[in-house]
DNA sequence: ACTCCCACGTTATAACATTACAAAACGACG
DNA sequence: CGTCGTTTTGTAATGTTATAACGTGGGAGT
């Protein structure tokens, strides 16, 4: 998205390299279990998604595959990324056209953002009761929910501490 | 968005005419006693947003500009859309890069819309408690929100039926 | 070995959006 | 009525995000 690089905390301190190993065992796991190939650059777009807990747009995985030496491409990040997404180890924050690994990979689950517009951090909770009351409307027009994308852009704790 | 002219029944049966009627006037009233100036492009712009219950991209809307004789640049159809999105006539749909007219112009609301994947269709409803949840959470690690979007991809009635 | 499927390589282009700067229109107020 | 400041528009150029299309190669099953 851009060249600088805006502060990068996490909502809540963690230990990230745990967070990393694990997330990437889990979609090891995941797709030996379904038969599916979790390629290099596959791999590795999922690697850099969860160094951060901020949305990367494509054409920042891009330059950063390049830099890991993969090919450069766009097709070669959005099929990456299509991959994961359709798998559910990523979502797309449709706000920024923007990528963040997802925080509660292998499990069913219909996530909501929280996306502050200084830092561009990411958090993800779950949507849980709010995707009963849609349910509830769509029933009466007859509409068929299918997937729910719920983000909210605000200001995360330490910038608005700074602001 | 596309040149084919997907269905293009609202999801609820209504007269049309006043809908667009009653939606112009309130704009109408409300710039003026805002003192915003609701220009002709942007009249325009909002007219051709509440000719359909779908969500028309920034391209389709400058083309129909430009059939109506305005000029053809695309920040003329920026301009006006980002005019009639911050004073609440208009919503972006962020999954799909495309405009709506709102629903209910005037009236401060937090909307959630119901877009149809087969026809476009965009149907906006209340989100009522749904932000209440997010904004439970929000505080519990002091992300402070300001705007929540809700969008649900699935199927209309009609659709549904097709299908 | 054959073939089918899946992933990848590569070129090109489509679709969406903004920057930048100049000119014109509008309104307030002396 | 001027003229100053603000808002809106004209216009060219460019930036950013995403996909189409078509060909190549590699592994699994028969």
């Amino acid at each position: 998205m851009s060249e600088e690089n805006p502060i990068s905390v996490a909502f809540e301190k963690h230990n990230h390299d745990v967070c990393l190993t694990n997330a990437m065992q889990t979609a090891e796991e995941y797709c030996h279990k379904q038969k599916l190939q979790l390629t290099p650059a596959r791999r590795k777009v999922l690697e850099l998604l969860l160094q951060e807990h901020r949305a990367l747009g494509a054409y920042d995985i891009l330059d950063l595959l390049r830099e890991a030496g993969f090919n450069s491409q766009p097709p070669v990040a959005y099929r990456a990324l299509d991959f994961l997404v359709e798998n559910g180890f990523v979502h797309k924050i449709e706000r920024l056209n923007a990528f963040v690994a997802c925080a509660l990979p292998g499990t069913v689950h219909s996530p909501a953002f929280m996306i502050c517009r200084r830092c561009d951090m990411v958090a993800e909770t779950q949507s849980s009761s709010s995707g009963f009351d849609l349910l509830a409307n769509s029933d009466a027009s007859g509409f068929k929910i299918e997937q729910t994308i719920i983000e909210a852009k605000g200001l995360c704790q330490t910038c608005a501490e700074i602001e």
